[in-house]
DNA sequence: CGTTTGTCACCCCGCAGC
DNA sequence: GCTGCGGGGTGACAAACG
């Protein structure tokens, strides 16, 4: 108020300064008053924004409430660059992780144009794909393990069966190693050899077609085949060293 | 219960592509 | 000029905290 230009006019007539100063005090306190009424309808609504509305600063209020505005807008100003600051690092943060996001999903031809959402988006599609993978991956592993314990029983039986028989024969073993890669069937192996293997490679052709299914059942169904239950274990390593040695 | 802290939503502004 | 996008300021709000 001490920059009004009408201060030379005022001051030539000190009789009505009073007044006046007294009148524009008054025109102030009714801005303010006015202006508190608005801030307050403002807060009252929902996501109403007054943008930089600092509260002008008064010594001569008899509104509490107005009192009290000003000190809570006063405060909120003395914390408004803290919170600036912290919303600053907020968002920082955001984008680190955002480029770190950015860094981990393969973007395509199209790696230096990208934006927020598209890029979210991709990276929605890029979990789902490696949730797929995984899934069938891990399909495939189980069918592997159950093919390898199966094979393993095969292999025991075959140690069982002809054990007994083959004490003096020096090429036994090798035959044993050699069926249990997978080669073809010896023509030397007894009838009842031969049937034994007949039904397990149906049960091997079932296991390969549970590859391709989406079932989940777990491997107690398939260790149902093997009349050897309680040596059929998930050891298929240990137990597939002692084989080579025996073999050997 | 008042204060602090973190988050969200809104708005404004600048910039780039069309 | 219009539009989309990102960044920044700000108030509101809820949870955490002392």
């Amino acid at each position: 108020m001490s920059s009004c230009p009408f201060n030379d006019v005022f001051n030539s007539k000190d009789s009505h300064m009073e007044q006046i100063n007294t009148f524009l005090k008054n025109v102030q306190v009714l801005l303010e008053a006015a202006r508190f009424l608005e801030s307050a309808d403002r807060k009252d609504g929902k996501c109403e924004h007054g943008y930089a509305s600092t509260f002008p600063s008064n010594q001569n209020t008899n509104y509490q409430r107005q009192r009290k505005f000003r000190n809570k807008k006063f405060s909120s100003n003395h914390n408004r660059s803290t919170h600036n600051e912290l919303e600053k690092n907020r968002r920082a943060h955001l984008r680190l992780c955002l480029e770190r996001l950015k860094a981990l999903i393969p973007l395509g031809p199209d790696c230096n144009r990208h934006t927020t959402l598209g890029l979210l988006n991709k990276a929605k599609a890029h979990i789902k794909k490696l949730e797929e993978a995984d899934r069938k991956s891990q399909y495939q592993l189980e069918s592997l393990e159950r093919e390898q314990r199966h094979l393993q029983r095969q292999l025991e039986l075959l140690r069982g069966g002809s054990g007994a028989a083959a004490q003096g024969s020096p090429g036994e073993g090798e035959r044993i190693r050699m069926d249990s890669v997978g080669s073809t069937l010896c023509s030397d192996r007894s009838d009842s050899d031969q049937e034994e293997i007949e039904v397990d490679v149906e049960s091997t052709e079932f296991s390969h077609g549970e590859l391709d299914s989406v079932s989940t059942a777990s491997t107690s169904d398939l260790d149902d085949h093997s009349s050897l239950q309680s040596m059929a274990s998930d050891e298929g390593y240990s137990s597939c060293s002692v084989k080579l040695a025996f073999s050997s």
